[in-house]
DNA sequence: ACGTTTTCGTGACTAAGTCACAGACGATCG
DNA sequence: CGATCGTCTGTGACTTAGTCACGAAAACGT
């Protein structure tokens, strides 16, 4: 969370991390998952940068992570050509992230996105355990409005519902909805 | 513009470069703007990855800029420690601005929002130009909601409009507007 | 078995975006 | 000067998204 110092490059090896911004309303939106691989280089760049905006990472699954020290990361800059390619290459990918987030929350319909959700989040078996709320709080959206969209997707034929869960009857109707334009 | 493939790192030296987002729909969102002393190095980032997003960075002035090939970059990487403070702490202000644009289109009313533009893009006199158009791409917007947001606050006697200039009347109204929560 | 907490459903309302026009301004040119 | 043309602005009717205020139903603990 942001007021840490932050003083530490992060490289998770194992289990993902929600990164998410939360408005003073309650409101959330996930802004993108660190996984294995991968590093928080993103979140620290931003907590660095004094005006510290309320983005804070969750792990989702317990995570195992390096965290390297601000020197050793500076020697490690200075040094190989490789991590520099490494640590771009995932300043890249955040960046891109980011982008992707904000072409969604401005442009696009959320029934699309919901769509779109329910598809990565679900597993091979086609179900998802998530609640309505933490729908919303993925696409930055709100309980009633993703409500009604997936009672619609009910009525369809499209999902099942049950408290909590989630089942994927029509992946590919939701696919064509997800792919739509 | 995307498609380039951007092998260079950009310093602004002079001028203002607007970085923005355009959909297939024809909207559009400003990103950030690029000024002297700073780097288009999240442009330069976006591009690297493969996966290009359409992001494309626009003069709004002249602009004189120093173009570093790669390879000079990479030395500079590796010799200057305080070089590598500059690309990051560009990179953490980038990013602070993107997460800003996240925030503020997933959460924020329209007209808190149009009214910092307001304030923002007014010079000394109040006077800004600008088409309802123009504030709409800024805020990833339609000409017509704009339009009537502006004309509601000149019916408060907040602004005056006249074609493609808007002038500022009260600016602590539209102060006390940007900054309500 | 009972009360508590969490999750979900819903109606009525406001805000934002879409669509389809109409009108109004300002520059330019006979 | 008046006509013309491209751009900019105004507006009504409609759809989609978000807000507010409830209430009901499902899981949970004791």
């Amino acid at each position: 969370a942001p007021g840490r110092p932050a003083e530490q490059f992060l490289l998770v090896l194992d289990g993902t991390v929600r990164v998410q911004q939360s408005a003073a309303s309650g409101r959330e939106i996930v802004l993108y998952r660190v996984s294995s691989g991968e590093s928080c280089i993103l979140t620290t760049a931003c907590l660095l940068s004094e005006d510290s905006y309320y983005a804070e990472g969750l792990t989702e699954t317990p995570v195992t992570a390096v965290a390297v020290p601000r020197a050793a990361f500076d020697a490690l800059m200075a040094r190989s050509s490789q991590f520099r390619q490494f640590v771009f290459s995932n300043y890249a990918q955040r960046i891109t992230d980011l982008l992707h987030v904000v072409e969604e929350v401005a442009f696009e319909r959320i029934d699309k996105r919901l769509a779109q959700r329910l598809l990565e989040r679900a597993g091979e078996n086609g179900e998802l355990n998530a609640t309505h709320q933490d729908l919303a709080s993925e696409l930055g959206s709100v309980r009633e409005v993703i409500s009604r969209h997936l009672k619609e997707f009910q009525r369809r034929g499209w999902i099942d519902l049950s408290r909590g869960r989630i089942a994927l009857v029509e992946r590919a109707a939701l696919s064509r909805l997800a792919a739509s334009d």
